[in-house]
DNA sequence: GTTGACTCTGTACTATAGTACGGACCGTAT
DNA sequence: ATACGGTCCGTACTATAGTACAGAGTCAAC
């Protein structure tokens, strides 16, 4: 695949692509002479950075998430030393979950307790719901 | 409470409470006269500001949660506007908590996998787990 | 064999989310 | 009264994550 089919099938632009390989979060692609020197990748690429998008989503950085594609294939790296990091990731990963649990009973709340079209607010908070639930625990387990 | 303790206790420094509110994230605080024209807090604002960095935490922008905060008092919305935000945003949230969820049984694949200390690598690959669980999700949903 | 669509490198520009700093001001403790 | 710690405002600087050129090269089709 070209570079603008990864990109189009990835849903960023070629910049983005190349951006991502600099940072050396996609692999370095073959650049077969026969081609003209073009980059030539193969779908997982667009895996790869389908991948990173999602998790952008959900709040890791780049940095974060090449720390979580380097749990990947690295034979230099021995196995004790991933599953500690694959375990660090995933409590963080499970902290997040809880922060979204949270936010999403807190936002059904809200929902419950609105009346509906054409009522004016007063009653309706969602901080008020918000601080019951996320903020409640995040005073529990204040560390920093 | 003035500026730094309120800052001191979000585990934030003066100069982001000052930007929050530069960016109407936190209310403009009262500034009595009595006390040089000080900004003067309530804890409040403290609760506000760790709401703040945990939404951050889990992948929101300050403009999406400027939005999230907005769902609160605004006496001049109507209840069934505020209600139709509260579920895009319900939306939002249960997709994070998705793509979270398959990201944690990755990660636990990928621990159980691995088969401890010492080890070298080769079949450690979250991408390959991850692929087989949140790629392969996205893969069928893919709209963009 | 030239046009056009695509690619290359490198540099520069943008938005977001702060962080740091200069120079002035305020209130208290000495 | 003056030193000090904290505060004020405004501006400037930083890192992250792209995004947008410029200027050159490549290939394929006409």
């Amino acid at each position: 695949m070209r570079i603008s089919e990864v990109a189009k099938a990835a849903g960023v632009g070629v910049e983005t692509v190349r951006f991502y390989e600099r940072k050396g979060l996609v692999v370095q692609p073959k650049r077969p002479v026969l081609s003209g020197g073009f980059r030539s990748y193969s779908s997982d690429t667009v895996e790869c950075i389908r991948f990173i998008r999602q998790a952008q989503e959900i709040g890791f950085s780049l940095r974060e998430i090449k720390e979580l594609l380097s749990l990947r294939v690295d034979p230099d790296a021995d196995c004790g030393e991933v599953r500690t990091h694959a375990r660090t990731k995933l409590d963080e990963v499970n902290r997040k979950i809880a922060s979204l649990t949270d936010m999403k009973a807190a936002l059904e709340v809200l929902i419950e307790a609105c009346p509906g079209q054409g009522v004016a607010l007063g009653e309706c908070s969602i901080l008020e719901a918000l601080t019951r639930s996320v903020l409640a625990e995040s005073k529990v387990d204040r560390t920093n």
